[in-house]
DNA sequence: CACGGCTAATTAGCTAGCCTAAGGATCGTG
DNA sequence: CACGATCCTTAGGCTAGCTAATTAGCCGTG
């Protein structure tokens, strides 16, 4: 079943997916609770292990005082501990707090209902290739 | 090359790709020139022909005092033409200008180069993934 | 025919999330 | 030890979304 589509439409096809997906997901913001970047941000944490402020914005795409204030909230809300560098002054560790850690796993229980929920409406066929693609789009995402 | 992802996993993965991916998107916003959100609406505007505000938003999934800002602008640059309702003194008809037409057909030609660039890149396989992906992601958001 | 309740659109005001420019602290090297 | 580079933050601005409240017009009922 292959779609033919010019270069031109599937571009235009693929940004207004992704846009209109990204509102949705925005709008489905649960109680409590953090939003898609201050989670996203917590996630890479806790995979990144420690990380410098600098080293979170180029994980996330954002530049540096965007990432500021995102780890402000998440500081606010005792998600994230600073710590200071042990080798160089000007820099700053960020971790995850045990509660932020708790938060992630609960979030990801939780969190993404409604996409999970529309994920299991479609045929494994379509599931895999939503999964094939969004490993490609992650790709186009970090280059 | 099927992936095996938890349903879990798959989720978290697809929601990560596609803010990433629409932050990415945000950035490259060329001279002139339109936002994709204004974007998204005028080309709405075209395939619907004339609609209200309310209509309108309902189409772009965002609340109506969103949407009056969004058209405000798109007005003030003389994109979209207002008129009254024929029969309901209450709403208001919205179609985009003969300039307005032409500004999407521009954008169709020029605007998207980063992506469709990163598209270019692609195999032929992936794209057709991604080709598939779109449609699906789209009744997604649409749902 | 007027009045009460509904609907459409806008206004007002808030928050998140992104940016650039500029500042202060620290580092490292000549 | 001074000076350029680097790290983080502050300041300020913009888009994009939201809810609550207002204004205007519609319509059915008494």
């Amino acid at each position: 079943m292959v779609v033919s589509m010019t270069p031109e439409q599937l571009t235009v096809r693929l940004r207004d997916a992704i846009t209109r997906l990204n509102r949705r997901l925005r709008q489905e913001r649960p109680l409590g609770d953090l939003t898609v970047t201050q989670l996203s941000a917590l996630t890479s944490l806790r995979i990144g292990g420690a990380l410098t402020p600098r080293e979170l914005s180029d994980a996330e795409r954002v530049q540096p005082p965007t990432m500021t204030k995102i780890v402000a909230k998440l500081e606010e809300r005792g998600l994230v501990q600073r710590s200071p560098h042990p080798t160089d002054g000007r820099q700053v560790l960020l971790a995850p707090t045990a509660e932020g850690l708790e938060v992630i796993d609960s979030y990801q229980r939780v969190r993404d209902e409604w996409l999970a929920a529309k994920l299991a409406n479609l045929t494994p066929d379509e599931r895999d290739t939503v999964a094939r693609a969004a490993s490609i789009l992650e790709g186009l995402a970090r280059a």
